[in-house]
DNA sequence: TCAATGTAGATGCAATTGCATATATATTGA
DNA sequence: TCAATATATATGCAATTGCATCTACATTGA
């Protein structure tokens, strides 16, 4: 009579399996994050996003629907990055409630030190342990969880 | 001359998809907890380790080991957990810088509630967008990035 | 047997997060 | 045109996390 609600056996465990690559992933490249005297790698996918933007620059709250950051914590990531020197705050003309965040050479530059740390997490945590194909059809099937557009 | 340290395109998207569907997994299952008025989610694994060991207790490294919880932080959680009534801390005899974390039988009750709600979850962020076969296939791709035994 | 070292767990403090709400516009419909 | 409502971002405060370190006991080797 549960049946109905009681996830499948194999859902349960993709799920349980989710948790843990990703954590234990996270943790590992963290850990070489911190070995490289790097900053979280959070700051990496904002200002990742902002490098790839047009004009380097991006609101907030588009910043915030491309990294899934609630929108308080953007705030005040803003503010450490800012204050690191890394983005600025310029003022949005058509809307007096906004503002633009624009990477500034700092930012870009430490992007590019970030990746020197990143990829090789990446190729080693990951890239390691799965041949191209496996990665691919996990790509695949994580995006369908997503809800992405494939 | 870096193609030893990139990445393969493959494995980054393997790595941004599991970023995304665990943080938006998460989140959605998080949301379906606080509707229904439950702990965060971390309660329920600690709970669930403790239900499934021997004697309903586990020593804190265990349960560390286990959840992969730093030990600061599990030493917290235990405070709370304990705080709610959920476990109790008991003198380990054998040697008297341990203790036992022993689930009562109010933490029985509360992690029956809390499946409540987390198996429809868990059916609905992961079982209703996956075949059988793509959640198992999942499942067996993530268990070999956290080096499981599968 | 005891000094050195290792292990289990707790804790002070600073940084970060989450929640609720504030502030300052903008938009919309009567 | 203005009140009501919605949007963009910031912020006070409490809870949680991370880091470093502490306490207490255990083990090991000279």
């Amino acid at each position: 009579m549960t049946k109905d609600i009681e996830p499948t056996a194999a859902a349960t465990r993709a799920w349980i399996g989710l948790m843990r690559a990703q954590q234990r992933t996270l943790a590992a490249i963290e850990k070489d994050f911190k070995a490289a005297g790097l900053p979280p790698l959070i700051w990496y996918d904002v200002l990742w996003e902002l490098v790839k933007a047009e004009d380097g620059r991006l609101r907030p709250f588009e910043i915030e629907a491309r990294t899934l950051l609630a929108q308080y914590n953007l705030s005040r990531l803003i503010d450490r990055l800012e204050k690191e020197g890394l983005v600025r705050r310029e003022v949005f003309d058509e809307d007096a409630r906004g503002c633009w965040v624009v990477v500034t050479e700092a930012g870009r530059a430490m992007r590019e030190r970030m990746w020197g740390a990143y990829a090789p997490s990446i190729a080693r945590h990951i890239g390691a342990k799965l041949s191209e194909a496996e990665a691919s059809e996990l790509a695949a099937l994580l995006s369908r969880l997503s809800g992405d557009a494939m």
